[in-house]
DNA sequence: CGCGGCTTTGATGTTCATCAAGTAAAGTGG
DNA sequence: CCACTTTACTTGATGAACATCAAAGCCGCG
């Protein structure tokens, strides 16, 4: 793979807010750090436990942020699209990887040596300050959410769900599920079971259509409404 | 009251991670726009949506961060103490504040100018890597409890809830309770009346002494199976 | 002293997890 | 490529965990 495609290039830098500071002698101090990896849907990118050497910035694709608790439950803490930093999040705490991250969507990465990512704390402070923000969006948001499911009822977070695959990761009424039911309901919070349960009654009563991971959404208010309703 | 006492001064400063990469010059400087203040018990720091100015270090005491729902409903994200830097979590994100905090003890703070810190970060590198890797790690402490405490049953959640404020707030097997049985349940997500209905059960089951907020553990062991069987 | 807020206990009902069982889909190896 | 195994999906029945409702005692405060 050719990594100095001004294409690939392009993508991993100028569409990012967060390298937008960088100078030009930065970009290409970073760049020969820098590789590139495509992961297939269902390979893990890094592991809770692990060494931190690398920071990785996702460039396409869909990716779970995860955690397995001491029964061996996992839980999946966020699903992140491009360019929301989730590689930020559990980077800088520790010096291991706090959560395992694994592509529900065939996802490329670039990939940059962590000191150096630090070095550029360092060296720009523009970066560092916009890092910062961003470490603490991504916690708001994670906060946000969960604080939200809590005050929800089974329906309410699904159709919760639903409307953030709909409206924020895939920006259109119809969309295919990347997560299997069992995913759902690691996400969400909620057995199995009464994930697909909670699915059959929006088909019945006309709210979605759903045709294995296919699904469109037919009644946009009805949704909206159980979701606010809790 | 004299901002410049050392021993406040000491405080402020030296007890803490994060101000150690400091000059003096800098310190100097920080100094110089500082303030001090008093809350009481009951009194709020900052509250959801405002303009945030400030920059605010526990300095003593005790406060919870927490959010209202739309039904009205709190809900407490976090207890902090001294040297948590919950300040730092709900600073950076935004120009208003996320989240409210109050004191649930009387708590002092050392507050600075947002700006300042600001430009703390932009001369100096190595606290503004302090910073990164703090609010990465009170992020990861409030994430990681949610999770928790998402998969331990009732009785579960509030023996987890005693051990965290004898073992980590308090360092003793007795102790005064902070948190009214509302804030208790706001805090591990359940109703009032089942906070009641676990300590008095741990009562019955002479697991703990309670006598209103007065709390003493009694069997530990116990405490402890219960909070890790969930 | 009486009012509102906090605490406590009991009774009732609802939501949801668990168990069970069966179908469909997707790998796996001969 | 087909039998075989495993994994995902689906529905129903049951019971447990928990929220809600109700009522009464307690305490601080104007």
């Amino acid at each position: 793979m050719d990594f100095h495609n001004p294409e690939l290039y392009g993508h991993c830098f100028f569409k990012s807010i967060l390298f937008d500071s960088l100078t030009p002698d930065e970009i290409k101090l970073i760049d020969s750090v820098k590789s590139e990896k495509l992961f297939r849907k269902g390979q893990t990118i890094c592991i809770e436990g692990e060494e931190i050497k690398e920071f990785y910035h996702l460039k396409s694709g869909l990716v779970k942020l995860f955690k397995v608790d001491k029964s061996g439950k996992e839980h999946i803490i966020s699903i992140a699209k491009p360019f929301d930093f989730i590689g930020l999040f559990t980077s800088f705490s520790n010096s291991n990887y706090q959560y395992s991250i694994s592509a529900i969507e065939d996802s490329s990465f670039c990939i940059f040596d962590l000191k150096a990512i630090k070095h550029l704390i360092i060296t720009n402070h523009v970066f560092a300050l916009s890092l910062i923000e961003n470490i603490s969006k991504v916690s708001d948001h994670i906060i946000r959410t969960k604080i939200d499911m809590d005050s929800k009822m089974l329906r309410g977070r699904i159709a919760y769900i639903i409307l953030y695959f709909s409206e924020y990761v895939y920006q259109n009424n119809t969309f295919e599920f990347p997560l299997s039911r069992k995913e759902i309901a690691e996400l969400i919070d909620m057995t199995t079971e009464n994930v697909i349960r909670s699915l059959s009654e929006f088909r019945k009563d006309n709210i979605i259509h759903i045709e294995g991971k296919q699904i469109k959404i037919i009644n946009m208010d009805m949704l909206k409404k159980i979701s606010n309703a809790g």
